[in-house]
DNA sequence: GCGCAGCTCGGGAAATTTTCCCAACCAACC
DNA sequence: GGTTGGTTGGGAAAATTTCCCGAGCTGCGC
């Protein structure tokens, strides 16, 4: 690309821990052409970062606290639906990996992974084309298999997303100031969650949250 | 003995996600006096890297899949008493952290921290002194208020039970039946060590029971 | 285009639980 | 013998849960 722009690709950093984008920062600069514009610690921050810096790739972990990746990746799309984002995440969970795609992402590694594969990753949707690791792959292959894979499967976006607020220990309050909604519409979603799962007390849920890797610990 | 050392500090990584290593890595060798000898993404690996190698420090990450850093820690430890552990952790529940220090750890820092916190930190346990960022310091503070050592010291026998079936996942009426209790005791109960404990939603008190060891998953 | 299905978002109202305060019993302990 | 503390529950107001409902939207097939 001959310099409409300053050349080499223009990045935004999202992740919770500062040491954690630090090394990306490092190791992504390290190839010549990559250049890490922006970082951000939360979603709140990640849209306005991108809407100052408006850079060629968003990388973005999406288990964040608060207001998760999920909601910043449709944000960011909405305002750009050119926008590229690259989900790098510590859970290749099928359900997860959908809801990141659902909500906007354009590809999708996890931290198990070499640094190579995310670097091809990004190389990737640049391009803009659609990518994921081959955890990830093979994750969403097995599930798609099974024809009742996870019971994560029967749960929309939104649900899956309230379902992971709660199981992290947020209250309803919370959950629904993140995520723009009323608490009326989290309390009916919390009761939907624990309906369509069969779970019965919020303790269920969090264990079958941490079993489907939505949360840790 | 080998003052063969070449000057300067070895490290021993030890991290389950390899970019996330290879960041550590580069932010740590950007100081001009840290050399990365060896790394490890388990337990089991890190301590055979810790025998071929003895290096000046060990930088773990406590959350891995398999064996518990703990145990690696409690390995290391009990083969070289002068061994120096750095646990670096995403929590800072007072319960892990103490747990880590029982362990044998020297230091504690979590990832919310700059990277200059991880140095300052690997600077002091290298010197003999114990090390804990800011963050770990005040959960442990918080924790320490209490008379107790144990956030479940200060309940009593029948609020530890019935928090341990509530984190199992069983129900109000489940419980009075399984203790032959009205269900408005285990209510109570269920309120009581909400409010001793300081949790404000069931989702946080499975993790907190979870936490102490009080059941599983 | 048109209907259908499914997700999202919330109102309403009754049932239930949570939240706090309280009293009583019993055992241990100074 | 009085005090402390764990245990057991009542009561009543506040809040949440439960279920049902409708409306807007999107995608999909006919």
């Amino acid at each position: 690309m001959p310099a409409s722009k300053t050349s080499g690709i223009s990045i935004l950093l999202v992740d919770d821990h500062p040491v954690v984008r630090q090394g990306y920062r490092r190791v992504l600069e390290h190839q010549g052409d990559f250049r890490v514009v922006a970082e951000a610690d939360n979603a709140a921050d990640a849209y306005r970062a991108f809407k100052t810096h408006t850079p060629d790739v968003v990388v973005m972990d999406i288990s964040m606290p608060g207001a998760s990746g999920l909601e910043a990746i449709r944000n960011i799309r909405q305002r750009s639906s050119s926008a590229r984002v690259l989900v790098f995440s510590m859970h290749s969970e099928a359900a997860l990996v959908k809801a990141a795609f659902g909500a906007g992402a354009s590809g999708y590694v996890t931290k198990s992974n070499e640094p190579t594969v995310l670097i091809e990753a990004i190389r990737s949707v640049v391009r803009g084309e659609h990518a994921m690791s081959d955890d990830v792959a093979h994750a969403l292959a097995m599930e798609s298999l099974t024809p009742s894979g996870s019971v994560l499967d029967q749960l929309g976006e939104r649900e899956i997303e309230i379902l992971r607020q709660l199981a992290a220990g947020s209250t309803t309050e919370e959950i629904a100031a993140n995520l723009n909604l009323s608490m009326k519409t989290v309390q009916n979603y919390h009761y939907l969650i624990k309906t369509k799962t069969g779970m019965r007390t919020d303790a269920q849920l969090v264990r079958l949250a941490v079993e489907c890797g939505l949360t840790s610990l």
